[in-house]
RNA sequence: UGCCCUAUGGUGUAAUGGUAGCACAUCAGAUUCUGGUUCUGCUUGUCUGGGUUCGAAUCCUAGUGGGGCAACCA
């Protein structure tokens, strides 16, 4: 037997493995992905979750997912249900859904005890003076003039916080810790806030005053039993202020572990929600599944597909530097995965009639082609075939150069796909001098899948019978943004979208069969690149996306 | 004048004290009824200085560079 090369494991999977083999927590696996409901999943939070799932898979335990909703001003039931559909688009299953609003008295119940036991406090200064005090990371804060107030008016405050009495903004709960530690979590970090004027989309108007994230977050993995609490490198200095909530009730030594991998960046994309939140309402995409976004609706509506995404994570891996991924490393796993998966078919973009001078003028053969030459399961299909087709403009030239080697008058044979093989005699202008038809002749020994069909050529041409032509239209996309990195520049990075990220074309000439095609479904437009069929696509008016282009060679050196 | 994290080809990522490997990108050639795919090959890397060791990308130390931390956001 074959010694199997055990794939190496990311630094997060050797500390759930060496914890599992160590018997803590009695071997038990549990993470949890924790998103807040105030916007839609990106390639990112794909990150997050293959790893957070992945993990619980991969060591036999379970991942929930929980959604932490403590800020009702920026969350919507719109969030919850799109995150739902995403996650289980990508192929995952959770074992519970919870919230954080689910903790919303237990939470409470711990503040008041930290209240009574003289470790919070009400302070009434507004948001700007705590700003203020807080000092800066080189510099010490200055403690709260409440910061002494007496245990019994911190309860009665607080309480009223909750009943309405208390307007938004007019005071806080905070935790008394130490305003000169060289965390900045620990300087007294705010509890409890007040927030009367946005109904919860679970809670509605129940509560009044608001639990923070940190005093959510690491309370929530605690209540929940979670062993392995994942998250991205930003939350490595919360982490401290976890375990010290934690801390001030716990009776038995369980504690959720949190682990911080990098986060995802990828070139010429920008990768946050806020970011992401203003292209949407400003109109500058058309939407949170805008097929530039890199959210995972937007890719889904591209053409990309859950194996594509996955395959792309396994890649980058984990680890605790701050990388930028190439957008080629994306681009080149959904090549990949569409390889396999895309028929191939025949589209014009830029159509020229091409006359085969001495074909029968009202004759039509059926020709089979193959589905995909890199999957022969595909099988074959039928196309019909006649004296006049549609090829792409670019594929004649009149005054070639050697290094081109397709339809030139009075040049090299070149080979109509699954069809014969032809020769150009020239081509035909209007009064303007564009290029109206071109001309060839055809050799019927030539049929392809016959003995004469063997002739070696340089070339193949794409066409479509212009007796089945249909015109669909076509959405090419492209990176997003002009620069590497957005957010990295002086400019706003509105300014640094890319204006054309998408070009339409109208008149792209496709075989009618293609019509048929359902949303979702997966083309290779030969020689041009990965499509998929558009959410908006009708029989009438089918609309195909460019998922990715082809890589070209020839373009490249030219 | 702080605290935390971090540094391996162009970009990512492995090597867990013992031959620096893989992917993407790039370039060259072969194959091809897609100038795609596939195959072969080339070029390119351990941030710097000390130390430990028979042996250091790996451990220690000091620098340097990068990222994060000062929301009533998460």
């Amino acid at each position: 037997m074959e010694e199997e090369v055990k794939k190496s494991q990311n630094f997060i999977e050797e500390i759930v493995e060496k914890d599992v083999q160590e018997g803590k927590l009695g071997g038990r696996v549990q993470t949890r992905f924790p998103p807040e409901p105030n916007g839609y999943l990106h390639i990112g939070h794909a990150k997050a979750i293959c790893m957070d799932f992945g993990v619980a898979e991969k060591f036999g335990g379970v991942c929930n997912l929980r959604f932490d909703d403590t800020n009702p001003t920026k969350e919507d039931v719109e969030y919850v249900d799109s995150i739902q559909e995403d996650i289980c688009w990508l192929g995952f299953k959770w074992g519970n859904i919870y919230y954080a609003s689910d903790y919303f008295q237990q939470l409470w119940d711990l503040a008041e005890k930290l209240i009574l036991d003289g470790k919070a406090y009400i302070d009434e200064q507004s948001a700007e003076v705590i700003a203020q005090q807080k000092g800066t990371p080189t510099t010490p804060g200055v403690e709260s003039p409440f910061r002494n107030r007496p245990v019994e008016e911190n309860l009665a405050l607080f309480r009223k916080m909750n009943s309405g009495e208390v307007k938004d903004g007019a005071m806080v709960l905070r935790a008394k810790i130490d305003m000169s530690s060289p965390n900045m979590h620990f300087r007294d970090p705010i509890m409890y806030r007040v927030i009367t004027d946005h109904p919860h989309h679970r809670t509605g108007y129940k509560w009044k005053a608001y639990p923070m994230y940190d005093f959510a977050h690491g309370q929530s993995d605690y209540f929940e039993g979670v062993t392995h609490s994942i998250c991205t490198l930003e939350f490595v200095v919360h982490r401290p202020l976890y375990d010290w909530f934690i801390d001030q009730f716990a009776d038995t030594d369980y504690r959720p572990r949190q682990y911080e991998f990098n986060r995802l960046n990828i070139t010429y994309t920008v990768m946050s929600k806020r970011k992401m939140l203003q292209l949407v309402q400003e109109g500058l995409v058309a939407g949170w599944d805008d097929p530039r976004m890199p959210t995972i609706c937007g890719l889904r509506r591209r053409g990309y597909t859950p194996e594509a995404i996955k395959n792309f994570i396994s890649r980058i891996g984990y680890t605790k530097y701050e990388a930028t991924i190439d957008v080629s490393m994306l681009e080149a796993s959904v090549r990949e995965d569409l390889k396999t998966r895309a028929n191939r078919v025949c589209a014009i973009f830029e159509p020229v009639k091409l006359v085969i001078d001495n074909y029968p003028d009202d004759a039509q053969e059926t020709l089979t082609t193959e589905n995909n030459p890199d999957n022969e399961s595909a099988g074959t299909r039928d196309v019909t075939f006649s004296k006049e087709l549609y090829i792409e403009r670019g594929d004649f030239m009149e005054d070639a150069p050697s290094s081109f080697f397709r339809l030139t008058p009075g040049g090299r044979e070149v080979r109509l796909k699954s069809a014969y093989i032809v020769k150009c005699t020239g081509c035909v202008k209007d009064s303007d001098g564009n290029i109206t038809e071109v001309h060839c002749t055809y050799d019927p020994d030539t049929k392809s899948g016959t003995e004469g069909g063997n002739r070696k050529v340089k070339s193949t041409i794409n066409w479509v019978d212009t007796k089945s032509a249909r015109e669909v239209e076509v959405r090419l996309y492209d990176r997003l943004f002009m620069v590497e990195n957005p957010s990295a520049s002086e400019q706003d990075f509105r300014e640094l979208l890319n204006p054309d990220s998408l070009k339409v074309i109208k008149g792209c000439i496709v075989d009618n069969q293609l019509a048929e095609a359902k949303p979702l479904e997966h083309f290779q437009f030969l020689k041009q690149g990965y499509f998929t069929v558009d959410k908006d696509s009708t029989p009438d008016k089918p609309i195909f996306n460019r998922t990715v282009s082809l890589k070209d060679n020839w373009a490249k050196k030219n």
